[in-house]
DNA sequence: ATTATTCATAGACATGATCTATAGCTCCTG
DNA sequence: CAGGAGCTATAGATCATGTCTATGAATAAT
């Protein structure tokens, strides 16, 4: 297995495809002796001759064709390799893969991703949700380049950015109008029918121990398994939704649905952008994450 | 159209097989800061990470990979390439095209064919037959690598080796019987009917032209396209064939031919190989050309 | 003949690949 | 927890190898 130098194998091509070492040595800004001291290495490690060299150039013996035909093909991926690396470097193409979870696709990213995709449309673009172990596990898997989820994340292999701070609250429709401008304690919001976000979700483990650590048992009338049921839900009056008022500015805005304030202040959630500690990123992810950060 | 070093690939190649720097160090005989330096230059020159770099060696990122599906491939035709050349080296394969008549292949080379068919038989042999100027013209567009003709060849652009000589002469079957022993004059021979080969045969001419000097004019009783019709005819007693002495010895032997002697010497006839002057024989051709000169 | 090509060769030179030495990091082990 | 055994990165010295210049030799065209 001894393998000669690769690079002679470039200048062999040149000089193959161009029937000319002086023409070879001028595409590949080298002197006309120089490419003549390769070929002959070439030659010499093989102990057959590759060209017969005549007045007018250079042409290949039967072995040089047949060497030709392997490095030809050979050079040939080399180039696609370079062109696809520059590809990749412009972010002309690859894919960029992001794990969270609907609502923070939805309402948090998705304006990144349209700015992203219109800017490079060439990277595919692969949302991957899922509950923040699995994301983390995604990650680790290599099956995704970041994981978007709420703070706090604490692994030592992760390498978790803040970005935006989301401020959760209690919501309710028409039918709890008169809570409208109040200031509720927790003992008086218990007594409304409490709509929460199914079991595993971090949000609501967070209001649950906040509940506890005043005293109080937090249980909902009503768990649902998405954000636009609980907006649906308290816009239609079966009760007062949980959630991240930055997911229904809209319905706050145009008055479908109304905060109801309590006189504890909930703590806010960080967002956590995820990637894995001392691996690098793709460039695509790179670039998005210096756009998100 | 920059390309980097290829050698740089290679390093490349066998740090992503091995995943390990330090093995690819060992595989290639450099030293690990070698490699890493190798894999350096290679990231900055596509201003892309293409390892991660872990506490038990390295693994590809995405565009590493992406990288190294086109580099496989090219590592692998360029070890097939070496592989190949290997083969023609060692004359385990390749081919062998040799232009000539009929009866030199037959009688003359057709035992070195099969020693060196014996000996290499990786080497594909090809037997192009035609007349002289066929052959030359064969040599001259590469459809044959050897030209075996007669004597003499004057052409500027091929290099001819003198082999065997060959001696014409008059053989005839019992029906002459008479003649054996006897040493006849041009005239006495011409009141025999008189076989020769047909009119574009160089050896004819030969033997036309001899008998012109001396004021005589040869003109054949039968003439005949191939050498065993020569040889035939003549044991059938049809006439007294003009023929080269060299492929009816066997005949000569076993007595169903005699050779009827002239009192003028003929002159013999050198068997000549051909090969283009300053073209660079294949490995084949020169091994072959070696065992009959 | 003369000129303009081509490639080959020899020897000087300098670039750049490679080396040594060292540091930093992670993981494993006693 | 300390120490060792992996791994890779970095810096700087070294020297080999690729590249150059200068020249020659051969061929073809003018």
């Amino acid at each position: 297995m001894s393998m000669n130098n690769f690079e002679l194998y470039k200048v062999f091509y040149w000089a193959a495809k161009s029937g000319s070492l002086t023409k070879a040595a001028k595409t590949l800004f080298l002197t006309q002796p120089s490419v003549s001291h390769a070929i002959k290495q070439l030659e010499d490690s093989f102990g057959v001759a590759l060209f017969s060299r005549n007045s007018k150039g250079v042409s290949l013996t039967p072995e040089g064709a047949t060497l030709y035909s392997y490095i030809e093909q050979s050079h040939i991926l080399i180039g696609l390799a370079e062109e696809k690396m520059a590809e990749l470097k412009k972010l002309e193409s690859g894919e960029l893969r992001i794990g969270g979870s609907d609502s923070l696709f939805k309402h948090f990213l998705l304006p990144y991703l349209e700015a992203f995709h219109d800017e490079y449309p060439g990277i595919k673009l692969q949302l991957i949700h899922g509950t923040t172990p699995e994301i983390i596990t995604f990650l680790k898997e290599g099956r995704i380049d970041l994981g978007v989820v709420r703070m706090p994340i604490v692994d030592p292999q992760l390498e978790v950015r803040e970005s935006i701070q989301l401020q959760d609250c209690f919501v309710a429709g028409s039918r709890y109008a008169e809570l409208k401008g109040e200031l509720l304690s927790m003992e008086q919001l218990l007594e409304y029918p409490i709509i929460l976000f199914s079991r595993n979700s971090r949000a609501r483990k967070a209001v649950t121990d906040l509940f506890h650590n005043y005293g109080f048992n937090l249980k909902p009338g009503i768990e649902v398994g998405s954000v636009d049921l609980l907006i649906e839900l308290a816009r239609k009056g079966l009760g007062i939704s949980f959630i991240t008022r930055e997911f229904v500015s809209r319905e706050l805005e145009e008055g479908s649905l109304f905060e109801v304030k309590l006189d504890v202040k909930m703590p806010p959630a960080q967002v956590g952008i995820m990637t894995l500690r001392n691996i690098p990123l793709t460039r695509a992810a790179s670039e998005f994450l210096g756009r998100i950060g």
